[in-house]
DNA sequence: CGTTTTTGACCGGCGC
DNA sequence: GCGCCGGTCAAAAACG
C-alpha cells in the first residue's frame, strides 16, 4: 500500500521540480508526501569528484532542489520530456505511462553508461577483496561512468521501494550530520543494484536516496526470508539512538557515526520490510500491480494527502512513543522504523 | 538455519 | 606522494 502512494508521490515530485513551479506543498518542515527524482552520471563532468555534476541548493521556499550542472536533464517542462527522461529507469514491465512507471522500482538501464562496464566494475570490487593478494582486479574508476539516480523522497516514502534491500554499509559523511546508509538488493544474489540513503541535511525531513545500477531481475513479489529484518536493538542502543540528545551520547558512544548511526539509513530498509510485511495482508493484489508500475491506479489525491496526514499524525506517535519527541531531530529513525514503520507505513 | 544488521577495516579515487 | 574521503567487504551478533 504504501508503495502506491508513494510511487504517485514520487511522479508528483518530479512533475514539480520539472513543472519549475517549484513546490507549493513542500515547505521545508512538511514532509508532505512529495519527492523529486534526478539522474546523474558519475564522470560525465571532467573533473569531478564523487558529487559530479550536480549540486544541492535551496529553493524558494526552502525545498531542496537538486541541479545536473552537466546533464541535460534540467528545466524540462513538458511532461513527456520528462517521461523520456525516466524512461531509461523503468523496468521492462513497467509499460506504463510517466504517472504510473515509479523510478524507484527499478533502474532497469542506463541511459549513457551501457550496463557491462558497470557490471564489470562491481566485480572488479568483489573479487578485489576476496582475493587482497592478487592485485589483479583494480576496480579503477569504479565510480566513473555510473549512472545514479538520487531522489528526493520524504520519510513517509522511504518504506515504498518494491525492491528488498540489505544493508551492507554505513558511513558518516563529511559535512553532513547524517551517516549514509548502503544497500544492495538482496532480492537476487547477481543484482547489482544499489541504493544510498541519506538524509538532507539541510532539510532532514527530506531523504536522498541515490539509486546505481539496475536490477537484473523482476520485482520480487514476495520477499524472502525476514529473518533478522525486524531487527530490535538491544535497548541500550535503542535508547542512545532515540533519545534527544542521543546525537551526544552517539558521538561518545560511537565515534565514528557522528548523529544517528543508520538512523535514516534504518528506515529505508527497515520500512520495505515492514512493508513487505503489511504487503503480505493489505495488498497481495496491489504488490503485483507495483511490479508493474500501476500502482497508483487506485489512489486519488485526496486519499494520497490524507495518507499524508495520517503518516505524519501516526509514524512519530505510534512507533516512537516516548523516544521520537523529534524524530527528526537527527537521531531517533532506528527502531521506529524498524517496528513502527512497519506500523506507520503498513496500516495506511 | 538462513537472512539481515552492525561495524571496523580495507581499498581506490581524488585533491593538494 | 600523501592524506582524506567514500564505497565495500566481512565477521559477529541478532532475528524469525
Amino acid at each position: 500500500m504504501a508503495e502506491d502512494w508513494d510511487l504517485h508521490a514520487v511522479v508528483r515530485g518530479c512533475s514539480i521540480v520539472t513543472s519549475s513551479s517549484v513546490s507549493s506543498s513542500s515547505a521545508s518542515s512538511s514532509s508532505s508526501g512529495f519527492a523529486s527524482c534526478y539522474f546523474l552520471s558519475e564522470g560525465l563532468s571532467s573533473s569531478s569528484s564523487s558529487s559530479s555534476g550536480f549540486s544541492i541548493f535551496k529553493g524558494e521556499q526552502g525545498s531542496q532542489v537538486l541541479s545536473l550542472t552537466s546533464y541535460p536533464f534540467e528545466a524540462r517542462s513538458s511532461i513527456e520530456e520528462l517521461h523520456e527522461l525516466c524512461k531509461p529507469f523503468f523496468s521492462k514491465s513497467q509499460p506504463l505511462s510517466l504517472q504510473a512507471s515509479s523510478p524507484l522500482s527499478s533502474l532497469s538501464s542506463y541511459s549513457s553508461a551501457p550496463p557491462k562496464p558497470v557490471l564489470t566494475q562491481e566485480r572488479q570490487q568483489q573479487q578485489r577483496n576476496k582475493q587482497p593478494h592478487s592485485v589483479t582486479t583494480p576496480r579503477s574508476k569504479r565510480r566513473k561512468n555510473q549512472l545514479k539516480k538520487v531522489c528526493q523522497v520524504p520519510f513517509e516514502n522511504l518504506s515504498s521501494d518494491i525492491w528488498a534491500w540489505r544493508k551492507y554499509g554505513q558511513k558518516p559523511i563529511k559535512g553532513s550530520p547524517y551517516p549514509r546508509g548502503y544497500y544492495r538488493c538482496s532480492s537476487s544474489k547477481g543484482c547489482l543494484a544499489r541504493k544510498q540513503v541519506e538524509r538532507n541535511r539541510s532539510d532532514p525531513t527530506m531523504f536522498i536516496v541515490t539509486y546505481t545500477a539496475e536490477h537484473n531481475h523482476p520485482a520480487p513479489t514476495h520477499r524472502n526470508s525476514l529473518a533478522g529484518s525486524t531487527r530490535q536493538k538491544p535497548l541500550a542502543t535503542q535508547t542512545a539512538t532515540t533519545e534527544q540528545d542521543s546525537d551526544k551520547s552517539k558521538s561518545l558512544t560511537k565515534p565514528s557515526s557522528p548523529a544517528t548511526s543508520g538512523a535514516e539509513e534504518e528506515v529505508p530498509a527497515q520500512g520495505e520490510k515492514s512493508e513487505s510485511r503489511e504487503e503480505k495482508e493489505d495488498m497481495m493484489d496491489d504488490e503485483e500491480e507495483d511490479e508493474f508500475g500501476l500502482s497508483d491506479m487506485v489512489l486519488t489525491d485526496d486519499f494520497f494527502e490524507s495518507l499524508d496526514e495520517l503518516s505524519q499524525l501516526t509514524a512519530p506517535s505510534v512507533v516512537t512513543g516516548d523516544c521520537f519527541s523529534d524524530p527528526f531531530s537527527a537521531i531517533a529513525i532506528p527502531s521506529w522504523v524498524a517496528s513502527g514503520a512497519a506500523t506507520a507505513g503498513g496500516c495506511i
